[in-house]
Formats: structure tokens, sequence, C-alpha cells
DNA sequence: AACTTAAATAGGAATTATTCTTATTTGAAA
DNA sequence: TTTCAAATAAGAATAATTCCTATTTAAGTT
């Protein structure tokens, strides 16, 4: 369990409890767009503004406390600022989830031939999961 | 040049002026966003509607002629389908460059790993090019 | 514990993005 | 040419996002 009210401080962010609501929440689903958040939020938490969503989103994704996931066709997801990771993505149940894989050669590789200085690196695995692979064979 | 008449036809779609018009337009810059298109295409195709861009754009990327690229923090962007390719995105000027880049070792590694069939992936580096990082030198 | 105040919020208006509807036009097959 | 399903233009409708502002609140100070 993250301490929402110490990392906001450390971002000069008020520790209100709209913030911390959507970090928890966001912390629970892993990755989630602005509606299914917003629709989850809204339950416990009846007042809340969607242009505090945004708002919020946007902030803490600018300062680093949120990253925002960007899968083909679907809209943007948010999840919590972690490990570097790639994401699985299964074609069949939609599942996302987080796996690291050491990609230092590839990035060295691209670096030196292009005359690229690589800083952040993002990517996407689509296909199909266990459980899905399994159902295909019945 | 590619024949747009002839790939629009071979997914059962009527080569239109306003598909060929799109496809050529996106094949000359490259990747490119709903806006920028729009705005381009009017130029000399006054009649030219916003909802026969958005139409076309989702049907031709449904046949797999075009591709729609999401990359972080950026309106979608679409270009020709081609062979597989990975993005290297400039923080500097924000010039994103095609290259192909050999990944096999890394999907197979993640398939066993994770029991997982990668049937597509999609990779961006961010980062600096060439005339960028010079600039940073000055 | 009350006081202070800049930051943040709720609520709604405004703007922007996208999809839908329909009368008219058109590509291409016969 | 004639035919007609497919596609378009134009604009309405809807959805997504940002903006505005009076009110509230977090958190530092007394
Ligand atoms: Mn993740
Ligand atoms: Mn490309
Ligand atoms: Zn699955
Ligand atoms: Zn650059």
């Amino acid at each position: 369990m993250s301490n929402y009210q110490e990392i906001l401080q450390n971002n000069n962010l008020k520790a209100t409890h709209q913030r911390i609501a959507i970090l928890e929440a966001i912390d629970h689903a892993g990755h989630i767009d602005v509606d299914k958040l917003f629709k989850n939020l809204r339950k416990h938490f009846p007042t809340l503004a969607l242009g505090t969503m945004y708002r919020n989103l946007s902030e803490m994704s600018d300062k680093h406390i949120l990253l925002e996931v960007t899968l083909p066709g679907q809209k943007v997801k948010y999840e919590l600022k972690k490990e570097p990771h790639i994401h699985l993505v299964c074609n069949g149940c939609g599942k996302i989830e987080d796996r690291t894989l050491d990609i230092e050669d590839k990035i060295k590789e691209c670096e030196e031939e292009n005359d690229f200085t690589v800083l952040d690196s993002n990517i996407v695995f689509t296909g199909l999961c266990q459980k899905c692979q399994d159902q295909k064979k019945v």
C-alpha cells in the first residue's frame, strides 16, 4: 500500500480526498480509463466532478505520479507510475498484464544504428493469454 | 507510388476521389492526425466533409489499409499500412521516424515466460534525434 | 484549536471531437 | 447508357474535454 498523501505532497499537490480516491481506484483497477474511473468513484463519492477528474489525471500525469497507457484502438488508460514494464494485451478477454522485459540491447542497437538517443520506451504486445488460447482449442 | 485504386477495390471499397485523396495525403505526410489531414485536404477539396474523413479512416483501418499510430500524449495518427516497423519519436522536434528492429527473440522470450501468444507488437522509443542532440550541445 | 490563504473543487457553460441521419451523388458493373 | 448499392455532403445530435467562477478546503501559522 502506497502512501498517497506523501506522494502528493512530495509533488506539491494538496492531498485532497478526491486525489487520494483517484489514486486508490487506479491502484485497485491496475489500468483504467476516465469513464470507468469516474463511474467507480461516483458510487462512493457522489459529488465528484468530471472536471476534477480530468484536471487531476492531467496534473498527476505531468508530475509522473500517473502514467498514460495508450493501447491501439482503445481509450487512454491510467496506471500508477511504477517500475518500467511492457504490456501484454489479450485480444480475447481484453486483459492487460504488466511484464518486465529487458530490452537494453535492443535500445543500444537502435541508438547506434540511427544516431538517436532513447530516453523512454513504450512496448505493447497483443495476442492471446493462456486462458484464451485454451478456449480456442475446445 | 502505390496504386490506391487497386488497393481500395481489393478491399471491396469504391475508389472514390475522397478516399484516394486521403490515401495520397497520408502517404505524403507519413504520419498525420485527423485535423491536419482534414485541413490539408480541404485546400484542394473544399467540399470534403469531416464525417467522410472519420468514416473512411475507420473503414480503411478496419481493412488494414491504414494503421492507427498511438503515441503517448498525442492525438491518434494514421499511416499507410506497410512493413512492420517501430517508431522513433523525437522529444525535441517532434519528428516521427520509421525504423525496422528485429525483436523476434524478445517476442519468443515473452511468449515462453508468460504463456502468451504474441500476434502483434507496438514499439515506440522516444528521445532525441541527431539534430536535436547536437542543438543541446551548443 | 482557531485563523489565514492559496489551492482545489463542484457545477455548469463553452468548446471540441466524433457519430449519426438523410437527401443527393457517384463508381463501377451490366 | 442504364442501374443501383455504396458513398458523400451537410448539418444535427451526441460525446468528450476544457473553461469559468463562486465556494470550499488542506495545511501552514498563530
Ligand atoms: Mn502497466
Ligand atoms: Mn510508421
Ligand atoms: Zn485472454
Ligand atoms: Zn529532433
